[in-house]
DNA sequence: TTGCTCCTCACGTCACGTGAGGTGGC
DNA sequence: TTGCTCCTCACGTCACGTGAGGTGGC
């Protein structure tokens, strides 16, 4: 009995995956049949299907398949640091739904019988804050904001994105992503 | 004032987007620079500024490029339709991921000092529901389930769809992800 | 001449989907 | 012999990141 032999497409029946899926987790290490026909063809023992299942548990939990592996293999990490990094993306990204929902529903409530310039304008006006500047003006903005950064100590710089991030909320999401992407690139500097 | 040009540089330090970035949407067409000068150096004009912006603006709704372009280009389509999307689509991301924290935090809560292999025996069990039978057994209830869905009407079969739906708030994310997994490869054949 | 910005390839990312072309077992 | 399952490449996805190697303006 707990010498059964799976097939590939078997397992993926049984488990919802699909044969490519299967392919992969065995091309990348994951997990790997320990046995093949004398054709080639995949035989999964039961050894291979518990483990297959622990991946697809940790799967559900947010991990990446690199994650699953390390874990799997080496099960000396520490656990709690993963998890809580699981948590924390995952407020972060209920959080920044929440907002987007905010804004397309305040949109759609907005919305009579429009079109997609209407919309654009709309959305426009949502997002305008750069746009009152000219385009000089926006680029002197700009510099002064780089050269003033650069002036600062560790210490200064530090202070500033603490509160750059409590008056994140007020922003659009459109600007946080902004500073998201701008403010790695400014530090490497 | 209104003819001023930006080189690519200057463009991406005030929008916070990365050079690279630019030439990504050069690459697809999304925002063209009007200009190049003479050594093949893009300068953007003012109205290409005002369409990045835009295309800023639609990217903080959460659409994707093709789309931001498809709208920017042809802008006659439902948007009110495309808007519904991207909410309903924001819910379900905010419904699953919430489900992904209460579980999270669920096991951080059962969590004494544990390794990984204690880890990977809480979600187990939280997740052990096919663990129950042996691989024969749940092969043939795979098989079973196949053989009875090709039995169905199309009319039984959106029924089971619903029921599943219904069903499905007491299942564990994995459980959600392959039922959502199998479901397309079951009514494609 | 030295920096700095700019240019064009071109591969890598993540978890597979989707053919393409061919082989083995019932 | 006909289907069906299986096999191995290998390109595509999405929005860029990250060098690699080279050129132009101050």
């Amino acid at each position: 009995m707990d010498d059964t032999v799976w097939s590939i497409g078997d397992l993926a029946a049984a488990t919802g995956l699909t044969v490519r899926a299967l392919h992969h987790y065995d091309a990348i290490n994951l997990v790997t049949p320990s046995m093949r026909t004398t054709a080639g063809h995949r035989r999964y023992t039961d050894g291979d299907v518990r483990r297959l299942h622990r991946v697809l548990a940790l799967r559900g939990f947010g991990f990446t398949l690199a994650e699953i592996g390390s874990l799997l293999d080496r099960p000396d990490r520490d656990v709690r640091d993963l998890l809580q990094h699981q948590l924390d993306q995952t407020t972060d990204r209920i959080a920044k739904a929440t907002k987007l929902k905010d804004r397309i529903e305040t949109i759609l409530a907005r919305l009579g019988d429009p079109d997609a310039d209407a919309l654009i304008q709309i959305i426009e006006e949502m997002t305008a804050v750069e746009r009152s500047y000219t385009p000089e003006q926006f680029a002197e903005l700009a510099a002064q904001r780089q050269a003033m950064w650069e002036r600062l100590t560790e210490d200064e710089r530090a202070e500033l994105v603490r509160k750059r991030e409590e008056a994140t909320s007020r922003f659009t999401a459109e600007e946080l992503e902004q500073l998201h992407r701008s403010r790695p690139a400014i530090n490497q500097s």
